[in-house]
RNA sequence: CGCGGGGUAGAGCAGCUUGGUAGCUCGUCAGGCUCAUAACCUGAAGGUCAUUGGUUCGAAUCCAGUCCCCGCACCCA
């Protein structure tokens, strides 16, 4: 058993708020996790930010008339905000703008350099003059000299799908303002030299048992087609800015002996790393930072320099997108850094959420965004859908009809009513106060054995990071409850034998308890709604571990319990409908 | 032959690695119960596992071919 769970959320990007994919792409499954396994008494530390570097960003930011470091502020607290509505327990949510990610960044490609993998070429790049800036691939667009398609990008072409250079293009233009005055420039740029790590990295690759065959299919892809030589810097204000002062002297050739127009070229002083080489850095740094903010700035390396390489657990959560660049690119960083950081152990990868059997679309507003969620329904209900439903073996879909069935099903009907029905009968026959305790000679020894079985099936199926799978065993433990009252029927009962009927309840009770520590992963407030009205410490729900966690002497004679409420409220045909049209995208 | 994912009851999915009488949830229908958010419990109906061929005593599961669906278009994971 390692003795430490290293876990990270893909860093979502900072220009705007993230729907619903995102959330079940990384974060929310990783919450999950990270609370089952401190429920178990692990130390865990799960690390997220937001990536703030790049083009979109700034191109965000200029259509918000904000300066982007003051944009890039704003965006991250209205994310990290959203995150913690929705119960995303980060240790610490961080930033790749901050400095330590600048420090660290700029450390691994020294240390790249140092070793050999950093190799230097002249590109030509579109300027332009319009804009006042290089054009990334993907900003210029014109005809692809294949396909002849008019609208394909300088980096691929949407009309036959070819790879492309940019200047490849027939009649090109800027993207961003539409202008045809840009011309190629030669600049000067870094790249990461892959084919001498591809040895190393096929070797790692291959020794990876718990990754899942799409993992390993998308990193076994991409070292067949995509080993060549990856540019890792840009002509850019906004990132982390290469240490040129350093490289010259590293060649034993002072700055301030070369002309500038030489060594910059039209970058000026605006050569700064490309955002994929940054952004994974953000890991490391972000956990510096949360280092630094508990006053114990070396403890990230117990995180990410443990002794032994067994001592922590890593695993990463991120969207299938996102695969190539945990699988290969940013290992083949640290690899060729040598710096000795720790690499993932499993990487969980998702597939999209489509919305209403079609895309989330932010252009279109269609599909429903994390703020909006909120404002919509508790958090609970989200991340209870989400999980029971998460993309985990292929693309699935998100509609407020299938929303509105499972929440009305699982989460009003099953468990709320459960908790409704319990604590009335109890209310009604004992006044809230247990009359009884259990003991080994009236404790139901069948239910026990149902309810530690399906406690036990959720704790391995957490463990194994199976979420679709210990969702659906969840909601079966919820059932045992109704079947048992149904079965027992203590109404009857308590006609004729109040302790008879007693013991039945405060059985109800326990289950309860249950339920509470069993859901808490999931859906963390309702559990601490359950603990309230059972008059129970909260704090016990993080420190109870799941598999056998049923006892049926936690209540001691004379426990006062508090009078329940509707913990659910339905969703009805008509809001469906409603909400459906709200986010469809189309007119409004 | 561009890449990737998928085709299993009306809907949504599991099973496929390691072949052996087809499973779960919702929905539908029929009973039961009345403590509860018109909730809950029990039972039933409903599938030749896209298709063709092969391997095998036996294939949803392995192999080969064919067909169909989705994403790879701003944005976006």
């Amino acid at each position: 058993m390692p003795s430490r769970y290293l876990i990270t959320s893909a860093l979502p990007y900072i220009n705007g708020v993230k729907h619903l994919g995102n959330l079940i792409g990384s974060v929310l499954p990783a919450d999950t996790y990270a609370r089952f396994l401190r429920q178990n008494g692990c130390d865990v530390l799960h690390v997220c930010g937001t990536d703030e570097h790049g083009t979109p960003a700034e191109i965000a930011a200029q259509e918000e008339g904000l300066a982007i470091d003051v944009y890039c502020q704003q965006m991250h607290e209205r994310q990290k905000l959203i995150y913690e509505n929705f119960g995303i327990e980060f240790d610490f949510f961080g930033r790749t703008s901050s400095p330590s990610n600048h420090a660290f960044t700029t450390e691994v490609f020294k240390k790249l350099y140092e070793n050999g993998y950093i190799q230097e070429l002249y590109i030509d790049q579109y300027y332009s003059f319009d804009d006042q800036r290089f054009l990334p691939d993907r900003y210029i667009e014109g005809t692809c000299p294949y396909c002849k398609y008019d609208r394909a990008r300088g980096d691929q072409c949407d009309g036959c799908g070819v790879l492309l250079n940019p200047e490849e293009l027939i009649d090109p233009y800027s993207a961003i303002s539409k202008s045809r005055n840009i011309a190629l420039k030669k600049t000067r740029h870094f790249f990461l030299d892959m084919p001498k790590l591809e040895a190393e990295m096929t070797l790692w690759v291959e020794k990876q048992a718990l990754w899942s065959d799409t993992v390993r299919g998308i990193a076994k892809k991409w070292l067949k087609d995509g080993v060549r030589p990856r540019c890792i810097t840009r002509d850019l204000k906004w990132g982390i800015t290469v240490p040129l002062n350093w490289i010259f002297a590293q060649k034993g050739q002072p700055i301030e002996t070369v002309e500038l127009d030489e060594v910059y070229n039209w970058a000026g002083e605006d050569k700064v790393f490309y955002v994929w080489f940054d952004a994974p850095n953000g890991y490391v740094s972000i956990t510096q930072d949360w280092a630094l903010s508990i006053n114990s700035p070396d403890e990230w390396k117990k995180w990410w320099q443990p002794e032994k390489e067994q001592d922590v657990f890593y695993v990463e959560f991120m969207a299938k997108d996102n695969i190539a660049f945990h699988t290969i690119f940013w290992p083949a960083m640290m690899i060729g850094s040598g710096m000795n950081i720790k690499k993932v152990d499993d990487i969980k990868g998702f597939h999209w959420l489509t919305y209403d059997h079609g895309k989330f679309s932010t252009s279109q507003k269609r599909g429903v965004f994390t703020d909006v969620a909120l404002e919509l329904y508790p958090a609970d209900y989200w991340r209870y859908y989400l999980l029971a439903n998460c993309p985990e073996s292929s693309d699935s879909d998100f509609s407020f009809e299938a929303f509105a069935a499972v929440v009305n099903k699982d989460l009003a009907d099953i468990l709320g009513n459960f908790v409704t029905r319990t604590i009335a009968l109890h209310k009604k026959y004992c006044d809230l106060t247990i009359g009884i305790e259990l003991t080994a000679d009236n404790i139901d020894v069948q239910l026990s054995d149902r309810v530690n079985s399906a406690t036990n099936c959720i704790a391995q199926l957490l463990s194994e990071r199976k979420f679709r799978a210990a969702s659906a065993e969840l909601r079966a433990l919820w059932a045992l409850g109704n079947e048992y009252i149904a079965q027992k029927e203590p109404w009857q009962v308590l006609k004729t034998s109040q302790e008879q009927g007693e013991v039945i309840l405060t059985h109800c009770l326990h289950l309860l308890r249950v339920f509470a520590i069993a859901g808490f992963p999931f859906i963390p407030y309702t559990s601490c709604k359950i603990f309230e009205i059972l008059n129970d410490d909260s704090k016990k729900l993080r420190a109870t571990s799941i598999a056998n966690c049923l006892s049926f002497t936690c209540f001691n004679k004379g426990h006062k319990i508090n009078d329940a409420y509707c913990l659910f409220e339905k969703i009805d045909d008509d809001t469906v409908q409603k909400l459906t049209q709200r986010f469809s995208g189309e007119g409004a």
